[in-house]
Parts: C-alpha cells; structure tokens; sequence
DNA sequence: GGGTATACTGTATTTAATTACAGCATCAGG
DNA sequence: CCTGATGCTGTAATTAAATACAGTATACCC
C-alpha cells in the first residue's frame, strides 16, 4: 500500500486537481493549475505533472485536453472514512497507523470534523447494542459529554467505553458490568493517564463477510 | 426533489457522461459522446446538452473545453445506497417510493446486485442486535440460506425476520420471542402470500441525530 | 396547419488548452 | 565538482475540441 513519495508542491497539485473532481467534476487547466498553485508558467505546472506520472499517481493521454485520471490519490475524498487498524499511542493527536480499507458514509451523517472508523474487539459494550466485528465511526474530539459512548486510550490500548459523570468526577464505563469503571482525570495528568480520543457517532455491522 | 423529465436519448447522454466521471475522473468530449450515442454530427450532442442544461441537469461553460458540471444525476453513483421510506406492495419488483436520502459504502462492503437501505421500526429484531431506528441495508433477492436476515413483505407491511427452517417448511421468525414466527409458502401461492424482499448484510446506526 | 421541441447529418471555423523550445537557480549525492 | 532532480520564467507553435452555420425529418400541440 505504500508508494512513491511526493515533494510538498506535487502533493498540493493532485490536492488541487482532486479538489476540482470533487467538487465540480472536471480536471482543471493547466491555466488553472498554475493559478491555484501561483507559478506564472505553463511548463512549471507541467513539470509536476509529469513527476506525478512517473511517480504513478495520474496517468495522462497527451495531447488531450482535460484527461487527466488520478490512480492514487493523496487527500480522502468527502465522506469517506478510513478504517484504521491499530491506533498509535502518540501525543497530543493519533497516528493513523495501519488503513485496512475505507467506509463511505453521506455526509449527512457525519458533519463535521475528523473521523475514523475502528473494529470492535470484545464484548464490553453488548448491552448498548455494540457487538464485537462492529465498525464504529469516531469524531476525533478530546471532551465528550455524560452519557457519550466514547473511544478512549488507556495506556497503549484503544477501547469503546460509555462516559458517565458520578458526583464531579467522570468514569469510562462499559456497558457490560463484568468490567469495572475506569476513573478520567480531567485534564490528563500525564502521557499515560486515560484520555478521550473522540465519540462514536455511528456503527455499521457487516453481516455477510466477517473478515 | 421532482424535476422535468428527460427524454429518452438525453437520459441516455447523461448516464454516458456520468459513467466517465465515475470512471475515468473527467468529462467525455463531444466526439467521445456522438461515438457513444451512434450520432455521426456533433451538432446532434449539442443539441442534447442544451436540452439538458435548459432543463438544469448540467452546467456548461461557453466556449471551455471539458467544463461540464453535473448538477442533479440521474444513475446512483457506485456504492450509493437510497434510504426508502416506503416500501410499495407492488409486483414483482419493489417500487421505491419516497427516497429519504441516501447512504455511501465502498463496494467491498456491498457487492453485487441491487441495494437499499430501510429504516427499522419496532424492537422485533432487538435481540439480533437489531435496534429500532437503525438502517438496514438490503440486497434484493427472492431466496435465502435458512439463518439469513431477511426483510419480508406480508401484505402491505415490510419486516425484519430471520429466516428459519423446521422440517421442510420454512418460518420467518422474529429475534424477540414475543412474536410468533410466520410460515412461507415457497414459492408464494398467491400476491398477497409472505414474499422475501431481500437478505440484509449491513447495518448502520447514528447514535447522534435520531431524525 | 403553423409553431415549437426533438433528433439528427455534414462541413467550416475558431479557440481553449496543450505542447515545444530555450533558459536559469537551487540542492543533494556520489 | 559534476550530474540529476526539482522548481520555476517566458514565448511561440500546434492541435484537440467546441462552435457556428445550413439543412432535413418527425411528432405533438393549439
């Protein structure tokens, strides 16, 4: 799944041109291209394309105009959410470590912010409808409120836990009362301490292939 | 969400250009458009887009090459999923009736074969995990394997059942015990006999907006 | 039965957009 | 310190593709 890597102005021109499929539908000029990029040149423009081709992210059909086909492509288009297999530990935001593949979702659903999806593993949130091989769709957000199913780390483990305030102090709780309550200091005292990693805002189930 | 109708050969023009921007990432030219609509002039396509801009299905812009914008489609774009509000009774196939928007999934999740999404009304399926509210998605079909989730027509009414078998006959049997499970007459005797729909192989849950 | 929309054929013209050519500056690697 | 890659400027040439113009035929509506 790794490719070749681009230097930061190839990369913010296959971020241009997947920005004008996305959001009008056609390959911009190279007019444009050298607009939206502020290079006053044709052949600068056209220099980057070409590193992108050789590189295997767009193929071109030359001497025609507007065929332009990304193969790869740098930035997730609206919508879609990355299913990440293992979450990194690192401060202060996640690393997305491991993508093992993508879920599109309207973005109806979604609003706005940063989201990731992740596997369910273990049955600690069975009772609030949770099963394990469930996907749950994350917006990254470091507070959540009372009653929120959240994602949170505790040390080097990423679990699906409900939030839930008793007296001033807030606990991560599993639905399933065989696990007990975790305490949540709030702020994080240290780079170990439990820490909300964002809040479960949708859940697909896959009842065909349980990869 | 109605609009002016299409004639045949303008729907025809804006699928062919709505496959090439799912396809390949950028609008057919002219010439591609008359190849792919056996017309030998030009003139003919630009007649079709002008009919298809006047009746605000594109955009064009004047004089620019590939700069067509697509403002309202007329095929689902791969892996797009319609949310049906109601489920028509008609035969064989089902009539979708009011579309409440729709939900994305990458094709790895859907497969092949027509799909759509159903909003659950009722707890019958609750301990399946299936809770009232959720989206079920549905890939229509006639039969199922015994243990499949099926969403049935009895009547006017469209259930989430688990299909089982007992003997030779086979049952639509709700998760909750409350309901009693309901024979299937295969193939169905008559229209209004219990009719599988479709076998369900996803599900997504909002746990934020509740609509 | 005249007016308007659809659905084309065929050729000529124009231009938007790509390509070509000639150069220059910077930086990293061997 | 030479070589190759990156990252540009600037102008001229070329061409892919849209436009323009001139027709033809059918069908429907008032």
């Amino acid at each position: 799944m790794s490719s070749i890597s681009l230097t930061a102005r190839q990369e913010r021109l296959l971020r241009i041109i997947e920005t004008s499929i996305d959001k009008k539908g056609y390959v911009p000029t190279l007019q444009e291209m050298a607009q939206a990029m502020s290079i006053s040149s044709l052949q600068g423009v056209k220099d980057h394309l070409a590193a992108l081709e050789r590189k295997g992210y767009i193929r071109r059909s030359p001497g025609r105009r507007r065929a332009i086909e990304i193969l790869q492509r740098v930035a997730q288009p609206e919508g879609n959410v990355p299913i990440i297999g293992r979450v990194a530990a690192g401060r202060p935001l996640l690393a997305i470590e491991n993508q093992h593949g993508s879920l599109n979702l309207s973005s109806e659903f979604l609003g706005t912010g940063t989201h990731f999806a992740l596997r369910v593993q273990g049955d600690s949130m069975i009772e609030a409808g949770i099963q394990e091989g469930d996907y749950v769709i994350v917006r990254q957000k470091e507070a959540a409120d009372p009653g929120t199913i959240v994602v949170a780390r505790l040390g080097e483990e990423v679990t699906v836990k409900r939030l839930k305030k008793k007296g001033k102090i807030l606990f991560l709780e599993a639905a399933n009362p065989a696990y007990d309550p975790i305490p949540l200091t709030q702020p994080a005292q240290s780079a170990s301490s439990p820490r909300i990693v964002g809040i479960v805002i949708g859940l697909y189930r896959d009842f065909e292939k349980k990869r």
